[in-house]
DNA sequence: TCTGGGGTCCTAGGACCC
DNA sequence: TCTGGGGTCCTAGGACCC
């Protein structure tokens, strides 16, 4: 039997919530960004699109295509509140949901729809109640798998509802550019394009022999996407993660040895808190260094013990470091703790006294942390900055070690 | 398009081993 | 000792997503 996914994606959601929540900004163009000069727009009201205002896009710029527009800083902690009475909402309909995004819940109803009167009634009715609890509207589409799930919701936006079923993917797909698919970014189009493909009719009639030559072994999948197949099933629980990182562009180019290295400190006490408040510890460390230029490139350490431990990321932090001739200003600088394993494993027998001391001494400051604020206990050299809020990332998720928003 | 921040997955090339 | 072939792990980079 045919699966039916629903996608309800939130419309515009940062925006929205933030004209639901202040009359002054409804029916205008608005815009929410992260703090400081150098961020970027998260999200822009419909009202700013129609100015070609659109997501990454610099303040200037969207300063430039629509002066009167209005810049709001993202409160992260509010939209997670709504994440969370979306996910609940979905959960009435069925278990199985998968939460995408922030913003994007698939959910599999195959086997619970006639609960609700149909697929198109549980669709419509999940419409009607984020909009009557939650005061924003959403985009609702459904399709027999993920892929033209999303790629139905995408062609209904916003406030709208469509349903692709199996028997009309084929011409629907006919003459859909290749860049509407969930998977195919401006680089693969662009190499489609060479070939002569820009429909995913074309896609999925075109040679397999000719798209793993160009693709190696995502050809196939490329094939199968173009037929508006994707085996993919729900991921139901969050999955473990593989990584733990955070990185900043700073509000100006920095070169002192010192600046770099105090950022460093800082990110380091980010990334082991994180580590540490999910109980993962990771063996391998990742510098990201972004010249002025915007030339980036990474490096890594692999480590014969894991950890989770702030100053033994930033100690290794800082060997990447010494062993890079740094040449221009530095721009961003990122750390990511991977090859991570739980707390209880085998790894912890060779945990040695001073190890375990100092994660005691960890997990102490953590607590205080927790009670009384970030950074109330820290290192004496991260006190000296101010933080203002981040951008929250859009694919946060409200459990889970993807909620950076600690 | 002068370009944030959180991730995942894939690939190519080299080291190393048998 | 001028030199095979397969497997695995590691590193760096890139494409893609929201």
């Amino acid at each position: 039997m045919a699966r039916i996914i629903v996608c309800v994606d939130m419309d515009a959601f940062f925006a929205s919530v933030e004209q639901r929540d202040n009359p002054a900004l409804r029916g205008k163009p608005i815009a929410i960004t992260g703090a400081g000069e150098r961020t970027v727009i998260t999200t822009s009201s419909y009202e700013a699109r129609v100015y070609g205002v659109k997501t990454g896009m610099t303040i200037y710029k969207a300063k430039r295509l629509c002066p009167h527009i209005i810049f709001v800083t993202g409160d992260n902690r509010k939209y997670t509140q709504v994440c969370r009475r979306l996910e609940e909402i979905c959960l009435r309909f069925t278990p199985d949901i998968e939460i995408y995004s922030i913003d994007e819940v698939f959910l599999d109803i195959t086997g619970s729809h006639h609960l609700s009167g149909g697929p198109e009634n549980l669709a419509r009715t999940i419409k009607d109640t984020v909009k009557n609890e939650l005061g924003i509207t959403c985009t609702v589409g459904m399709g027999p798998n993920i892929l033209i799930a999303k790629l139905a919701s995408d062609l209904a936006k916003p406030d709208g509802f469509k349903w692709i079923g199996e028997d009309t993917v084929a011409s629907v797909f006919e003459t859909l550019p290749v860049k509407k698919l969930w998977g195919i970014g401006s680089h693969t189009e662009e190499k489609l394009r060479a070939m002569g493909i820009t429909t995913c009719g074309a896609l999925g009639r075109a040679p397999l022999s000719l798209l793993t030559k160009k693709f190696g072994i995502i050809g196939e999948r490329l094939k199968a996407m173009g037929n508006g197949k994707l085996e993919r099933p729900l991921e139901i629980a969050p999955p473990e993660p593989k990584s733990i990182g955070h990185s900043i562009t700073l509000p100006k180019d920095i070169w002192k040895l010192e600046e770099i290295t105090s950022c460093l400190l800082r990110l380091s006490e980010k990334v082991g808190r994180r580590a540490r408040r999910y109980g993962h510890k990771g063996r391998k460390i990742t510098l990201t260094v972004r010249y002025a230029d915007f030339k980036t490139f990474t490096k890594q350490i692999a480590l014969s013990v894991h950890t989770n431990d702030t100053g033994e990321i930033y100690r290794y932090a800082v060997a990447i470091l010494d062993g890079i001739h740094l040449r221009k200003s530095v721009r961003l600088l990122g750390i990511s703790l991977s090859c991570l394993g739980k707390d209880g494993d085998q790894m912890l027998l060779f945990q040695e006294t001073d190890r375990e001391k100092k994660a005691a001494l960890a997990k102490a400051v953590d607590t205080v942390n927790d009670k009384f604020g970030e950074h109330t206990i820290t290192f004496a050299s991260i006190m000296t900055r101010e933080e203002g809020p981040g951008v929250i990332s859009p694919a946060w998720r409200p459990s889970g070690v993807r909620n950076s928003d600690v």
